[in-house]
DNA sequence: TAATAATCCTACATAGTGTTCGTTAACAAT
DNA sequence: ATTGTTAACGAACACTATGTAGGATTATTA
């Protein structure tokens, strides 16, 4: 990729992440992202068609740090035993990743307009939950979809809650609230 | 109030209302309410702000007749007692409620945009939670905080299952997966 | 019927979107 | 170092929506 390339992409990228912190991603313009990454307008066109196409490429570039390693780690142990305990961890190492891009996370969940972001997260989530379903052997009285989908939004629940706490607790303790949520 | 008044508002609502099914009510305009309702531009803002507080009027418009009544009926309940029994029925109440407003709920929870909805939709079922554990004595492992929002949240996710299912089940089946997970 | 007030219509300023195109400057390859 | 390529710039443009203002018109109330 030219150098020119990247740096411009990295100069949106980084004023979007800015801007998300003080504004909502609703009111945030294509305009204010002009000015604060200093670029001239034709330039961002260049490289995305909307706003929400940038959302969706950030999205992305922070999700392949969030879930991608940790997926592929969990691949590499034997799921068949200890099931839960693989899946407390897995659950741990994300809600791990997520600390990293804290500032981030808390600017977009407390973002307007931020559907574009959480149908992704949603979808990674999603992945994670029939990852562990392909392993353990449910039986229980609610539909399987249902009940994967009612974990995805307990974790994101949780999520939003540590953000309100300002991130007070250890992963391990928001880990150990999701698993007493899921299992209980 | 004057009769003219009344129309018009009648008019705003029903178009927006029309439109909510038809497209997100992020890319719907003041614009299009108008065209949609008849109405001219400068009696639209003699009502309403912005779009966002016409969002807000309807949303309690409806929450009246979702909640108030069936608030107000389990009150006069003796909730000490069969509390659980109660509970179960008031959230089936409440389904049962949705169940009338199907188009809009639909219209609204598949939209882009909603956040106002969902916030405010979020703080009546709230105030639901806390209603029951006035009553019912808390002291599981979870911060009682929490686990109120995580029930929020059960219904939400158990609504939209619905909402995607076409509303095959009835407000008892739904009423009985919210209860299953709650306890389980 | 007269006073009141809501609606209508037109016009206007403002702000953001998305496109075009000629110019300038940085880059990669030889 | 030179040259062809291509990204970035910047200015201009049409377009769409917001929000405001004022006077004319019409419906309502009393």
């Amino acid at each position: 990729m030219d150098k020119r390339e990247e740096k411009t992409i990295n100069k949106i990228h980084e004023a979007f992440v800015k801007l998300i912190n003080q504004r909502d991603y609703e009111s945030l313009t294509i305009q204010d992202i002009l000015e604060e990454a200093k670029i001239s307008r034709s330039t961002f066109y260049a490289h995305y068609k909307t706003k929400d196409e940038l959302l969706l490429k950030v999205s992305h570039h922070i999700f392949e740090h969030v879930f991608s390693k940790s997926l592929e780690e969990e691949k590499s142990h034997d799921f068949s035993k200890d099931t839960f305990y693989n899946y407390r961890h897995l659950i741990e190492h994300i809600y791990y990743h997520v600390l990293d891009e804290k500032e981030l996370f808390k600017g977009i969940l407390k973002s307007r307009g931020s559907e574009i972001f959480m149908k992704e997260f949603r979808k990674e989530l999603l992945k994670v939950a029939d990852s562990y379903y392909s392993n353990y052997h449910y039986q229980g009285e609610i539909p399987l979809e249902l009940k994967k989908s009612i974990s995805v939004e307990e974790f994101i629940v949780i999520l939003n809650y540590w953000i309100k706490n300002d991130f007070q607790e250890s992963p391990e303790e928001v880990a150990d609230y999701f698993i007493k949520s899921f299992i209980n």
